[in-house]
DNA sequence: TTGACGCCCGACCGGTCGGTCGCTTAAAAG
DNA sequence: CTTTTAAGCGACCGACCGGTCGGGCGTCAA
């Protein structure tokens, strides 16, 4: 069955299998060059393959793109889910979905960009995707669609002032996932890494502080 | 001199003159695919010339994307130098700062995802741009130290919390680059368009609350 | 031992990429 | 009128694009 693999006892461990290492090599590309600016030839030499071999494991080129994007999407709502379903008023799970966004996003240095890409290239593809195109964007969807009805709650429930929900949106996400996104012009602002652990710390607690109380003292 | 434009008294109204056109045209392009999504062949197919007219007007399409860039960087301190010279505390010249930015965003479509593209793939020229590569950074860099010094300002007066500056920075840019650069999926959340004056205005009253008071009533 | 299968490869396909070349046209300059 | 020059064009270049094809090789089941 497999070659690298010894894939009679020992189950998924050691052996890096093909699809997983071309996924990753594929990921930090994309991330840093966007679907458009690789090639197939510079993904396979950077996972050791020939180009031809890439295509006994995706179909195509974009099917590679999208299994990407999911893949990042699985990760982001791996934890946001049960951020979101733990227990706690409003305020408190809104802070604690946040903390997890901005872990996950600061986990792998590729996810905000590959989200914000993900977001600017559907432009791309015009129509092409296909069905497996409109479920990266309706997961994409579902997982806002948590942390909207918690600001929603928090409205209600007079937690929250009477905000615009859809624009609270919009800064809520712009304020976190660009954060990740803005790379080295980012970094030359904090004055260094954007995913070192105490950047990472004191991201959330700006964001959180912001969120309380605002700029003015 | 000039085919298309009595270059003799009408100066430059009129005629739309192929370079500035080009430029539209360009720009509207690379916001939509990106650097490496556009080819030079689709753009001039677009302004209606032979693709070998177009290194009339550019030297390569690197210079060409350089340039729509820093057309788009003009625009917008075009209109925020200003904003930060005028008078007033801290507090009220960074709303307007940030006033004139959502509007500099809001006029053309394509600003804040150029913006965001320009961020995005200065790693994908390795280092073919040059010195003017380096002068859009510089200039963008600029751009933001104005409102860096805003906040640094705010905050030894005590109108402004001791947040993180740098982190305030990312903040402010993301919740209104992002914005204005989320495209169709904004658009969802939103309900509408982006750009229309009412939600642009709206946008700006939200964004002022948040820095007044923050989310929580 | 033999056949089937998974994985990989190099060669190759039509097409597009950014960019160059030589040419024509027409207006400005003399 | 002649010369210069900006602006345009189609043909063409080598390189690379995503994708296909036929075959080699090692493993495992029969």
């Amino acid at each position: 069955m497999s070659r690298g693999a010894g894939a009679g006892v020992r189950e998924s461990l050691e052996a890096p299998g093909s699809r997983e290492k071309i996924l990753d090599v594929a990921e930090a590309l994309f991330a840093r060059r966007g679907f458009a600016g690789v090639g197939l030839r510079e993904v396979a030499l950077a996972v050791g393959l020939g180009k031809s071999s890439l295509f006994h494991h995706f179909r195509s080129k974009v099917q590679l793109y999208l299994e990407v994007l999911g893949r990042v999407l699985g990760r982001i709502d791996e934890r946001l889910r049960p951020a979101l379903a733990a227990g706690g008023g409003p305020a408190e799970r809104l802070m604690r979905s946040l903390d997890v966004l901005v872990d996950a996003l600061a986990e792998h240095p590729t996810t905000a960009r590959l989200l914000l890409r993900g977001l600017f290239e559907d432009d791309a593809f015009p129509a092409d995707l296909g069905p497996e195109g409109d479920t990266v964007e309706r997961r994409l969807a579902s997982l806002i669609c948590g942390i909207e009805a918690l600001l929603r709650e928090g409205i209600e429930r007079g937690a929250f002032r009477r905000v615009s929900i859809p624009h609270m949106m919009q800064t809520l996400i712009g304020a976190t996932v660009y954060h990740f996104a803005s790379g080295e012009f980012g970094e030359g602002l904090i004055g260094g890494s954007l995913f070192s652990a105490e950047e990472v710390r004191r991201r959330k607690e700006e964001l959180r502080a912001v969120l309380d109380h605002g700029l003015t003292a």
